[in-house]
DNA sequence: CGCCGTATTGAGCGCTCTCAAGCTAGGTGG
DNA sequence: CCACCTAGCTTGAGAGCGCTCAATACGGCG
């Protein structure tokens, strides 16, 4: 099986620079291999909040990986309305879509003050190449963004939000245990995201904090009843 | 770059059974590496309309082609409907999931006469590790999975429908230069595809032959004006 | 021919959207 | 320090799209 690495391993990978350790099938494997190996551009970028990220537009070569911070990803519709690919945070990467395409499809734009590393598709095919875990590793990796984002498939607003929200928790509370996160994005990107109005996401939220499931400061959410927001999400019960 | 392919060989692997050429690079590698390499499990599968394809639940490490026919993979809610995840034709592949998961996360079920043919992991990355270009292949390929479905995003029914069909268009006729393809799912499957119900998949198809813009009988459909579909399913017009 | 699953069509309802009006927190300048 | 301003969020009322429920039509098959 491919999925011979500790799920715990998989939020990160392991360059010269940052600390990601995703193409790492093991900790052990890291120092060796990842070190050796991966020799990633030194290129990083600053961002500010809403500051633009500027892509490889003519020779995309390049997968991006987060040091630190957040992104959303988006398109504009004909309507000039952004239709939100995904949103990436501390420790995850995004570009895959440009191994197949030749181009990145979207615009990418820092949500807070973020820091995104370049991994040269070169220097990743290179490991991968050299060692077969580590090419395991990278077609796991792409084969999990496939499995990303299954509840933007569900077909009530307060699944999708549930959803969203039990998908945020875990990927931004890395390692550690919080019961609560703070947004890093908007509700009007939030709705963006689950084909939803920023209105709907408003009166969903107030209704899970009534129902005392979720408490709601602002861009801070407590998880107050898990269990309960895992089978509204499932579509077991109704808030 | 890596989509160093041909557009037109990417509908195929090459198997000394089958006629894929997906991990072909270029149709000239095709005959040396493809032959020499990829010697696939021989092992095919014949399945009857609506039989349940039974995959590997233990181990599984392999990829699933289909050599002819059509199937649907899917989940079933809590609340016992079909969630389906996609559709696969002729020439293509599914199970990537599989690659991040350690398993098949879905049913899969035959929608005509169909034969599936399997591609074990070890052979695929035998190949993909002898040879870089395959390597990238089988990269683009997985790649290629996630920008599949993006009219899922669309927020109209006439959208999704229409984004749909354009999809089904291509992808049922191979080479060929047709007007019409003939469904090979019910109204009920496209709708739970879709996240939408078999009378709005009817309703919003009536109106499209009303104004002329296709052309249905039962399960074939005429492609009358595609320029208009295409407008429709990107949101710049209303049928 | 009669049966049954699938598709179509209609009527009414409900969820989400649209539009609009407050509300809150944070920033700016006097 | 406070008045003011602004952007984002919340909340409400009404409209519309897609759903539910139901009746009918159609086709394949025994």
């Amino acid at each position: 099986m491919l999925k011979s690495v500790n799920q715990s391993t998989l939020p990160h990978f392991l360059c010269s620079k940052c600390d990601f350790t995703h193409f790492c099938a093991s900790k052990e494997t890291c120092a060796e291999h990842g070190k050796r190996h991966l020799t990633v551009s030194n290129r990083t970028t600053r961002l500010k909040p809403n500051e633009v990220f500027q892509l490889q537009k003519t020779k995309p070569q390049t997968l991006y990986a987060i040091q630190h911070g957040a992104v959303k990803t988006y398109q504009l519709e004909a309507d000039g309305r952004e239709i939100i690919r995904g949103f990436f945070f501390t420790g995850e990467a995004f570009g895959y879509e440009a191994i197949y395409h030749g181009y990145y499809p979207f615009t990418v734009v820092a949500l807070s003050d973020t820091v995104i590393c370049e991994l040269a598709y070169e220097d990743v095919l290179r490991v991968t190449h050299t060692n077969i875990d580590m090419q395991k590793q990278l077609l796991s990796l792409t084969s999990q963004q496939l499995t990303m984002g299954s509840y933007l498939r569900s077909s009530t607003a307060e699944q999708r939000i549930t959803g969203f929200l039990i998908d945020l928790k875990k990927r931004l509370s890395l390692n550690e245990v919080k019961s609560d996160i703070q947004l890093p994005m908007s509700r009007q990107d939030i709705g963006n995201y689950l084909k939803l109005t920023a209105e709907t996401i408003s009166r969903i939220c107030s209704r899970l904090q009534r129902k005392k499931i979720i408490a709601i400061d602002r861009k801070r959410i407590k998880f107050l009843q898990v269990d309960l927001l895992e089978k509204i999400a499932a579509g077991l019960m109704l808030a």
